[in-house]
DNA sequence: ACAAACTCTGTGAACGCTAACAATGACACT
DNA sequence: AGTGTCATTGTTAGCGTTCACAGAGTTTGT
């Protein structure tokens, strides 16, 4: 199967079609049709065909192929810093539904959006020929330059907001804030605090909207929100402001007093966590907490996190599904959007038991 | 009015470089000179062909580029589980070093390490015709499947020991458990105790090494390692049954006795200080800690995990290095090798201040 | 002034493959 | 026998580049 030993004699140049037509006595042509499965072939010659290919340890020339099909069968992936676990996971789960629709993906990350990076990334995936991209843009001025850039190929964007008429696929950040600031309000908490992502992404948008909506169809007050930068130091710096805004034993309470905090995500949870911890306040005693994105740690933070989780797997495959219906059909529709359901998560750092 | 609209909309086929000329006026060698930076054209000449280029929004045609000179410009990498922190981050060092050399980077992701598996993986890349390879296995079986085969491009090796002729990039695993556990001794301990990955990686291995050996120089006790799969569940079912074994109170002390604990990674380490937390037990007062990686997240757990720090973009960096060398020059050793050094972090978990 | 060198540009032939069509032989049916 | 159909195979013509070389101008040296 892999036997492409040909280290014997001289490795001098990889054998081509024409040389297995020669060895199995045929002509290239029939050497093709046995690679490309055609039916018309008689047994034998496939199976002679099939010898002299195992042989030479013969591989067909992408970049020939690719030239007379105008198919390079290869997709490119813009994505953002994959050592966060969100973009990690996409970037995984779009890899893999790639691989079985019988692509190629190619990643090219971004150390910071900016337009210029992003046009410079696409830049380098169109270099390469890809038929297609899918662009994780969370960030505005990325969406934005996205919209600017007329590609002469389809793109497909993740998280990308619903603005554009570009095809896309994203988690319902929402529904999520909701589900989470829901579930804090109905533990009887009179408000929820939130500590934001940075106001740039669409994600932290979102979640600051169906935080405040929530707050606000409850008739609860609306807390002026903190801002971080998706990072543990930040949460922890929120954290440490929060920390001194909680009632000090059973002294007056207020209504602004932080009883719940939704975190924009569990990096940050993690921060506040700890600027709690120092601060000698339990959780979830004195305040309850939830972040988003359930990372595989979030179980065993003190305490075990309550958190959103997001169905990464099913945003990759369902965005190369949304670029491979425009790849292989054609004129299909600008706006065909799919929106994944985020699910809560309760542990103990929401709970009182 | 025709409904013929060539130069509208979109136009029917991408412009090649035979029309660039005509558009120019020159001859499409001399387009293919411009492009390629040949110092042999007029400034007017390559001023007006830049100007059709631009004017058509002409882009190269990589597969004929690649058929004529016979290089594809695309690297492959095969990466484990790349949602973990460490794969995660050596996949992103990698794919921006290739960048940075001119090549394009692809990476095929494998679940699980089997032979079959990661001969697949290759299989799919070598499809696509990528000139040479990464392969990160830390795994046993999957560094002795990639021995059998005989790839006819040049292949290197992340973490995958050195007993192959394959030249390779790694991290001093032993160096890094040396650290810790060294560490841990420093500062009193009669012994250390480990929680060990899985058996079939190697990096597990060379962890189990250096701790090992850094106790019996030091004359320590070498109490027998626990094993965990790399989870924070499974550290901190680890943890449990360490737990069970510290001295309670004052009473007889053994020197067997848990005081330190070396955690083969930060995962894992959580989990045990989760289960260290739920029995009761102080870090750093009864029990030290250290773990291994130093994710983003280390630095924020209760208490700040002291771990060892491996610089995963170096390593990236120095695979691609090595690849690229073999690629544009021939005849290189099969057997260069490049030892990344770690560091140590020393936060509160294994410090009594 | 004439050959030699150098600069710039064009021509034709690959590169290895697939698509379209042509050719061959076997078989069945008038 | 003559014709049509089908399965199988071969032939030819590109796909869009780069490379090797040839040609036309232009400069240089003597």
């Amino acid at each position: 199967m892999s036997s492409t030993a040909q280290t014997h004699g001289r490795p001098r140049r990889a054998p081509t079609m024409a040389d297995v037509a020669q060895r199995a006595g045929v002509s290239h042509q029939t050497v093709s049709r046995v690679l490309s499965n055609h039916p018309n072939v008689r047994d034998t010659t496939r199976a002679e065909v099939q010898r002299a290919i195992d042989e030479l340890g013969y591989r067909r020339n992408s970049s020939a192929r690719a030239l007379v099909t105008r198919r390079t069968l290869t997709l490119g992936v813009v994505a953002c810093n994959p050592t966060l676990f969100g973009p990690a996971s996409m970037l995984f789960g779009l890899e893999e539904a790639a691989r079985d629709e019988g692509y190629m993906a190619s990643a090219v990350t971004l150390r910071r959006y900016t337009a210029k990076a992003l046009e410079e990334a696409i830049d380098h995936l169109s270099e390469w020929g890809v038929e297609g991209i899918v662009v994780i843009v969370p960030h505005r001025e990325a969406v934005a330059a996205l919209a600017e850039l007329r590609l002469p190929f389809p793109v497909v964007t993740v998280e990308g907001g619903h603005t554009l008429p570009i095809p896309g696929v994203s988690v319902d950040q929402e529904l999520g804030a909701r589900l989470a600031t829901g579930h804090l309000l109905g533990a009887g908490h009179r408000t929820v605090w939130h500590v934001a992502g940075p106001p740039d992404w669409l994600e932290a948008e979102a979640r600051v909207k169906g935080w405040r909506e929530t707050l606000e169809e409850a008739g609860a007050e609306v807390p002026p929100p903190l801002v971080g930068d998706w990072t543990p130091l930040s949460g922890y710096r929120a954290g440490q402001e929060l920390a001194g805004r909680v009632a000090a034993g059973s002294a007056r309470r207020s209504a602004a007093d932080v009883t719940a905090v939704f975190v924009a995500n569990d990096q940050m949870a993690l921060g506040v966590l700890r600027a709690f911890r120092e601060a000698g306040l339990s959780v979830p005693g004195q305040v309850a907490i939830a972040g988003f994105d359930d990372i595989p740690e979030a179980e065993f933070f003190a305490p075990p996190l309550t958190t959103v989780r997001q169905d990464f797997a099913a945003v990759g495959q369902a965005s190369i599904r949304l670029l491979v219906d425009r790849l292989e059909a054609g004129g299909l529709p600008d706006d065909e959007r799919v929106v994944i359901e985020p699910r809560l998560i309760v542990r103990r750092s929401s709970t009182l038991t």
